[in-house]
RNA sequence: GUGGCCGUAGCUCAGUCCGGUUAGAGCGCCAGGUUGUGGCCCUGGAGGUCGGGGGUUCAAGUCCCCUCGGUCACCCCA
């Protein structure tokens, strides 16, 4: 390696550990992903929405259309030359790849795409923050119309109470149409100009840098400062503040709690008119934000589309998760096994009857390695199973089966194996006693 | 990227301030009590280069420096 800066491989004494910044997620915290992810596929198929698989890694210009000012773009990308020389990232958010796909293949619209992907960005970690995390997320393309806005945050709303989550609030705001954002641009950066003494020190060289970020500073000083602060609902042109009367009348005829926050801006800065933030209550940190999303009339356009308008969010995967562990809900679903097979003889009935279970369509598991009794039923009750299939020396001999419930009163009952599946099936029926 | 706090068994942590024989607990794991029965109980066992490296010292989990990782705030964001 000539590059002076690049570090070698590391073989540490201890063994290796996931990247920093990342993390592993094992049985059975990954039961609640698969069961999550399951929930928004659902939802959005009851929306109409198509799944859609882009790549990890895109033409680095890909993500730098999402907007200069972004620290997401500018310090935060994880970009490297591949080996042809092509520079290259991985992706930051789902949308930029979405969409260049939408430009790419023209679908039919409105096209109304759904996806589940990692994202990457280069950050210094913390809880709630890490270099690869996972989103789910939907995009609308081609509809310009509110009531889709309106939609696409009915979705976001569904799927968080689908959850079980009931400690969240729900804030938007609109940006109007890009001259609107222009003027309140030219605006806002006069009014701070006057007041750029009163803000907070940390703040200050944030007023040319970017003066919206100014407004959702959370100093105390800053905000005294710009309390009459022009508001980006005031300068709105008469048809952008029509539009987003439409979707805030949406949102309260499907009761759809929110309230409006014309502070409320948001990093990427593609976004036009609708801008809306589902924030965690029952998260004590400043990474409360568990779904994000607004309108984007610019990007299909500036990926070197058609001009076509487009609205999404996307929802962190570990955020949520946090956030419904702080609210106590979502519980870890349960193993789903049906029986649990354990042979203290020589292994062969458990070989053959578990796959037999299994062809007759119940999910089975098996003790290996002719474990003891004892601890093969220590297995048979951590496995979640709710019964045990018990073949001794006795049952061996005379081709039955012991099936026990491992539920309530743990009753047993000795069988042919040629009514082992139907015995199990009425058990499975049965409330334990 | 800047600053604060933390890093001891698989997990949660005590011990570190005031350095001193074989580093502890609970949970988990394994085994036995119960040679055909899990979940409760009892007994025993395995498991730790005290994140890593360097330094000070007769002696370092304990003090100092560096480094890696986690965490909190800022920045920013899902």
């Amino acid at each position: 390696m000539s590059d002076p800066t690049s570090k070698a491989p590391s073989t540490p004494a201890k063994g290796f550990k996931a990247p920093i910044g990342t993390h592993d997620v094992l049985a059975p915290e990954s039961a609640r992903w698969t069961a999550l992810l399951a929930t928004f596929a659902g939802i959005a198929g009851q929306y109409g929405y198509g799944m859609v698989h882009t790549p990890m890694f895109e033409d680095l210009g890909v993500f730098l259309r999402m907007g200069e000012g972004t620290d997401v773009v500018t310090k935060e990308m994880y970009d490297f030359e591949d080996k042809g020389g092509r520079r290259v990232a991985l992706r930051p958010e789902g949308t930029a790849s979405v969409v260049r796909a939408f430009v790419e293949h023209r679908p039919i619209v409105p096209w109304k795409a759904w996806y589940a992907t990692p994202a990457f960005r280069y950050e210094k970690p913390q809880k709630g923050r890490y270099r690869q995390h996972h989103q789910v997320g939907i995009e609308v393309l081609g509809v310009d119309d509110p009531d889709i806005d309106v939609e696409v945050i009915a979705l976001a709303d569904r799927y968080l109470k689908a959850l079980g989550a009931e400690r969240y609030s729900l804030v938007v705001n609109s940006m109007g149409s890009l001259h609107d954002r222009r003027n309140y641009d030219v605006a806002l950066r006069e009014f701070l100009a006057g007041v750029k003494n009163d803000l907070a020190d940390e703040d200050q060289d944030k007023v040319e840098r970017n003066p919206l970020r100014v407004l959702d500073s959370k100093r105390r000083q800053t905000m005294q400062a710009t309390a009459d602060a022009p508001r980006v609902t005031d300068v709105l042109s008469t048809e952008s503040a029509e539009r987003f009367e439409r979707v805030t009348e949406g949102l309260d005829a499907l009761g759809i709690r929110h309230t409006v926050e014309p502070r409320l801006v948001r990093g990427l800065d593609y976004y036009t008119h609708t801008l809306f933030e589902f924030q965690s209550d029952a998260l004590d940190s400043a990474q409360a934000t568990i779904i994000g999303g607004g309108r984007y009339n610019g990007l299909a356009e500036a990926l070197g589309g058609p001009e076509t308008p487009g609205i999404g969010f996307g929802s962190g995967i570990e955020r949520v998760l946090l956030h419904l562990d702080a609210e106590d809900a979502f519980p870890t679903p349960d193993s789903g096994l049906d029986v649990f097979v354990v042979d203290v003889t020589d292994g062969r009935s458990a070989r053959d009857l578990t796959e037999t279970l299994r062809d007759a369509g119940l999910s089975a598991d098996r003790g290996f390695d002719g474990r003891s009794m004892k601890a093969q039923m220590k297995g048979a009750n951590r496995s979640g199973a709710r019964a045990a299939v018990i073949i001794g020396a006795d049952e061996a001999a005379a081709g039955t089966v012991t099936l026990r419930d491992l539920r309530g009163d743990s009753d047993q009952q000795t069988i042919g194996r040629d009514d082992l599946v139907t015995t199990i099936r009425t058990l499975l029926e049965t409330d334990p006693s």
